[in-house]
Parts: C-alpha cells; sequence; structure tokens
DNA sequence: GAAAAGTAGTTTACTAGTGAAACGATGGGG
DNA sequence: CCCCATCGTTTCACTAGTAAACTACTTTTC
C-alpha cells in the first residue's frame, strides 16, 4: 500500500477483524468517492453560496449557459443527476429570479425549451471563475501527474457506472 | 488525453471555446469525483432502501459495528460529514427503532456514549455484505491495476483536502 | 474561585430533494 | 384514423438535512 493509512484504511482494517470473510476492497475506490465528494461538496459550497445559489443551481445555470441555447428539462436531469421533480422545482425558482426564461418546443409540445436570460449569463460569468479558482486551491497539494492520473482513473469508473 | 471524451470533457471544451482565459482543468478530477459520486449514490441506496436505511444511517451503523464500543456523536459528525443537528435526528431514529442506544459520558457530562444493540448489530451484519456485494458489481468493469491506481490517487486527494 | 471563553449536543424553523401519480402530447400498429 | 403505450414534464405529499440559536457542561484566565 505504501502510504500513511486513512480514515477508510482504519475502517477495512477493522471490518477485516470483525469479518474477514466479507470483500471490502470496493471501499478503497467507492468509500473514498462518496467521502472525497461530501468533503469537496462542502468547500465548494461556501464558495457557490456567497452568489445566492447552491450546486444544484449552479451547474445547471451552467450547463445552460456553456450548452449555448435550448436545452431541454429532460437533459438537465442528466446534467444535474437528480430527478424530474427537483428539476422543474429549480427552474420555477430560477425563473422567478429572472436567470432564465422557458419557451414551449413548437415540434413536441410535450417537451419545453430553457435557457438563460441576459442576467443568468451575466451571474454564471461572474461566480464560474471563482468556482474554478475555489476548485484550483483546493487541489493544490496535488502534482499535475497525480491530478492526470486520478482524472484518467475517474473517467474509466464514471465510464463503467454511467451508460 | 488518449480516451473516448466524456461529459466533463465535453464541458470543459465548451468553456475552452466561451471563456477560453478561465483554467478549467481543476473540473477534471473534482467535476468527476463530485459526478461518480452522485451517480454511485443512486445506484447504492436502492440495496440499502431495501434494508430501511439509507445511506447515511447505513454509515452511521457501520461505524458503531466496526468501531466496537462507546462512540460519541460529535465522532459520528466526522463520519458521516453531516451537520450536528442530522446526527441528533439519526440518533433519536435509530434509538426509537431499537438499533442502539445511549449512555451519559460519566467523565464529561456534555457528552454522550451511543453504541449498537443487538438488533443493530444483527442488520448491519446482514446489510453490509449486501452493500459490499453491490459495490464490486459496480466496480467489476475495472481492473485491479485500475482500481488501485484509482484508490491511490483518492487517497491522495483525501489527504490535501481534509486535516 | 468567579467570570469569560470554549465545547458537546439538542431544538427549532426552514429549505431542498424525492417517489409516485397525474397530465397532456405524441406516434406507431391494427 | 383512432387506440393506447410511451414520453416529457409537472404536481403533491413527504423525508432528510441545514444553520442558527439554545442548554448544559468544562476549561482557561486572571
Amino acid at each position: 500500500m505504501k502510504r500513511t493509512p486513512d480514515l477508510i484504511d482504519a475502517a477495512r482494517s477493522q471490518w477485516a477483524d470483525l469479518t474477514p470473510d466479507v470483500d471490502t476492497t470496493s471501499m478503497d475506490v467507492i468509500g473514498r468517492v462518496l467521502r472525497a465528494a461530501a468533503v469537496l461538496r462542502r468547500r465548494l459550497d461556501v464558495t457557490i453560496a456567497e452568489a445566492g445559489l447552491n450546486r444544484a443551481e449552479f451547474d445547471l445555470l451552467c450547463a445552460l449557459r456553456r450548452g449555448g441555447v435550448a436545452v431541454t428539462p429532460g437533459r438537465l436531469n442528466e446534467i444535474t443527476v437528480s430527478s424530474g421533480a427537483a428539476t422543474t422545482k429549480r427552474l420555477r425558482e430560477l425563473t422567478d429570479r429572472g436567470l432564465l426564461e422557458r419557451t414551449a418546443d413548437q415540434r413536441d409540445r410535450r417537451s419545453a425549451r430553457v435557457r438563460l436570460t441576459a442576467a443568468g449569463e451575466a451571474l454564471v460569468d461572474e461566480v464560474f471563475p471563482q468556482v474554478m479558482a475555489a476548485e484550483q486551491a483546493l487541489l493544490s497539494g496535488l502534482t499535475a501527474r497525480q491530478r492526470e492520473s486520478l482524472a484518467g482513473g475517474l473517467a474509466d469508473l464514471l465510464r463503467t457506472v454511467e451508460g
């Protein structure tokens, strides 16, 4: 293993003493991903909250900003990994705040189209660089090589668990 | 990069077209960690829910099971990365269900001690192997080498963002 | 040894997210 | 051409989690 044991290593070794027959190797990856996400989320939420947004709203607005125009609510469900109900609520809230607007799709009238207003664009353009800077700061302890290897591994992981 | 672009690569390239001056490399790691966690959580919640628990309750009970005896609520906050209020609520709920019991700490009477009941132990011993099996299944697309490298990278990440 | 500061946990009032059911399209098969 | 299975979205009732204020102790400081 060659590194100082962390919380997950400690947990695994406790389980090994207790129930040696259960294979806990998956925790090495999944336990750490869940924990890292929880911690990162906590840290980054501070920056996002300063702009009066939460993580899901931020992700949603960013998706609209970078996607250019006309995204459907269904697509936003996938991007934010959340339920349709949550997306509906968020769209309503953000529309009320004047950050985005909805139009009906003419081809398929079950569907809707969502896009940012000028105010929404301006907000994203202000907040996005701040969040990126906060992320950079959180990763400052890792070398370029470490990040690259980690990014590759995570991409592999995502590919197997999605799609 | 040498791999088929994923959602994160796509997002980064859109941002690069839009605002080339902002450094988005952190998304390679953080974006993927957050997304992977969201997806994994979704998948694993099914297994945990079958036992009548949610992820946080499961983590809490597991911490008590493997830790042996007498854990404080404060320690459980750290383990589950959640607020004190959330822990209080969960402890109340799980105590009412007869899965754990609380005793007062004699040395420091601000503090409490929590431990599993026999029923709580039995439940964890039943559910934990099922969750581990579900995790293994999710990781089945990765080689041992891939998992090991990923686990190492995540450990580095956790070390820099925690403590 | 009393006042101030700090720590552990709980309560309260609130917000965000969920699953399930409902709803209005849509479009392919009989 | 009209069912009807399916789709994209919304509504509703509910659950879980939060921040901030509060209680109850303990430690520090002078």
